[in-house]
DNA sequence: GTGAAAGCGCTAACAC
DNA sequence: GTGTTAGCGCTTTCAC
């Protein structure tokens, strides 16, 4: 099996604590055992017992992070964002993909906790949760982050864009650019953003002296196919929108490619607004027009509140909401 | 803090050990000490220490994933199908993203030992590697596999897709087309697979009474951007290739695009094929032909071979060697 | 400066 | 069927 501190002591003719006080780096040992010590450390490849030191020091320098879904282009970057900033600081992250799957999601909770993490970070699944939702699975106090979702408990910890902001601002620049007739499509009524953002756009559409009315919201799912069945619906209906704002990029996509079939001149006829900003919307010959969210900065900032949080620092904001970027292309 | 069992034992009026055996499913507990066991666990939301039990029982049921970059469209895939095997079968799993870093790479090696998982794959930055790259740093038969890349070592566990034949196919395609000046364009040679597409490339050519050149011949690093700077260089030489064969998606993407900025006809005046079968090269507007790995079956597969291992199972071939598939779309 | 010993939470012998 | 005990590898008192 692996080399044990025991081992390096016999070795060295010391006691385990000495080896323990010289490998750590504390005070204690006389420089010359402690040099001894290393030594013979580096040529029996030693390897300290991550598990062991946690068991004793109850941090296991271990992370959670509960994303929907690593194959979704929107998390790659938070992922990475996150995994970055946490190992910069010394923690290593489970990932876990709750695949839209509320149940599986709890499941994923549970064993973190099992793992003793020290700290979760979580995408969630829903819209509107709070600590007080895992009442029994996690201790009072216990470090949860929300990440890209409101919280409903202000005291709990939470990172996302305004939304809201972000409705305004895909509906405030088509408007600018004369379009009268804006159309919404989204994934689900509920999950995380779609109301603020049809809400912002909506806002923007009445300061301007418009509406967005009902029938121009059509709620078809996910990925580009429900937002190619979204854009045929509106495009065979009576009434045909300018433009539109959609929930996400991939809608957007399906859009884009719906309008183009039936021959509709982008942006020329319709203006189309996306969300998020995920790699494929600046490829060549897509150029969607987007709203973008800082999303490996997300990441990041995610381990920094989470790790500030679990030292003790109380003087940072709980709950942060960030502006998210306009990002201007060729649909608009 | 957390809930034990010797809480549990205590406000059940037994020893630990029968608590163990009651929450462990062991026989040695009365069915009615059992039920009282349960019970008492579910109502004190004990959940137990996965560490402590880890260390007596030397498997801690996690896995480590190195993969150079979860932002590049090749991995999460991979990624996925990594996690939901695990995850199938009670494991966990410690996402590393190595930056294309060699000692980075090796630096989470190291962490991975000190957490003592049970066993890594490793999407390794070069190709070429053997388990004897570690000595000191893993002991003997750690349950190390290398997925996409080749191991020289072959004891060592591999996983790949056949890169010759890759690159083979993607060659007779266009030649059946009717191509005759094939050129390749790919990243860095020594990249795992690399070498091999090319030479792949260079047989069919080969067979097909036709060749390959030097000349037409460029590597000229990764991204968009190079297969961009590389169908330039191709289009402003004297020799111009009739189709390009493209060691990854990205980079084909980039072909296209400044093919098209030159106003080449695609896939009238140049064929393209691509490598990967990355999301992106399905869209509409793109349609890229594309050499695919089954990226999230290679995943579960790591999985599997990587257990099966750890589980003494010695009955299946430690280097599988996956073949890819043509998925022809409209660049060709 | 150094060693002995307790203990983190658990499983697995071994008694009874 | 149940309790006692050792021990996984480490950090941290507490003596000396």
């Amino acid at each position: 099996m692996n080399v044990t501190i025991k081992d390096i002591a016999a070795r060295a003719g010391v006691s385990y604590a000495s080896v323990s006080r010289a490998l750590t780096g504390k005070p204690g040992v006389s420089d010359e055992t402690r040099q001894k010590i290393l030594k013979l450390a580096g040529e029996m490849h030693y390897q300290p017992n991550a598990m062991a030191r946690s068991m004793v020091k109850k941090r296991t320098k271990t992370l959670g992070l509960i994303i929907p879904d690593i194959l979704n282009p929107f998390f790659p970057e938070i992922a990475r964002g996150v995994e970055d900033a946490a190992h910069a600081r010394g923690y290593s992250i489970f990932l876990c993909n709750s695949s839209w799957n509320p149940q599986k999601e709890r499941r994923y909770m549970e064993l973190l906790v099992q793992r003793r993490v020290d700290g979760i970070i979580l995408v969630p699944v829903d819209d509107h949760k709070s600590p007080a939702d895992y009442r029994g699975l996690l201790e009072d106090r216990f470090p949860l982050l929300f990440l890209s979702a409101e919280a409903d408990d202000p005291e709990s910890l939470c990172l996302r864009v305004d939304n809201l902001l972000g409705g305004y601002m895909a509906a405030s620049l088509v408007l600018k650019k004369g379009c009268r007739k804006l159309a919404f499509v989204g994934g689900e009524s509920g999950k995380p953003g779609v109301n603020e953002r049809l809400e912002g756009a909506r806002r923007a559409a009445e300061e301007a002296g418009t509406v967005l009315p009902e029938e121009r919201v059509v709620l078809s799912g996910f990925g580009m196919n429900s937002g190619v069945r979204a854009i045929r619906e509106l495009l065979d209906g009576p009434d045909l929108p300018d433009a539109v704002i959609a929930e996400n990029d991939d809608i957007a996509m399906g859009v884009l490619q719906g309008a183009r079939e039936m021959g509709v001149a982008i942006p020329g006829e319709l203006s189309v607004v996306g969300f998020d900003n995920i790699p494929a919307s600046a490829i060549m010959g897509i150029d969607l027009t987007t709203i973008g969210q800082p999303k490996y900065k997300m990441g990041e900032m995610a381990v920094d509140m989470l790790l500030s949080h679990i030292d003790g620092d109380t003087s940072f904001s709980r709950q942060v909401v960030l502006e998210p970027v306009l990002i201007e292309r060729k649909t608009t």
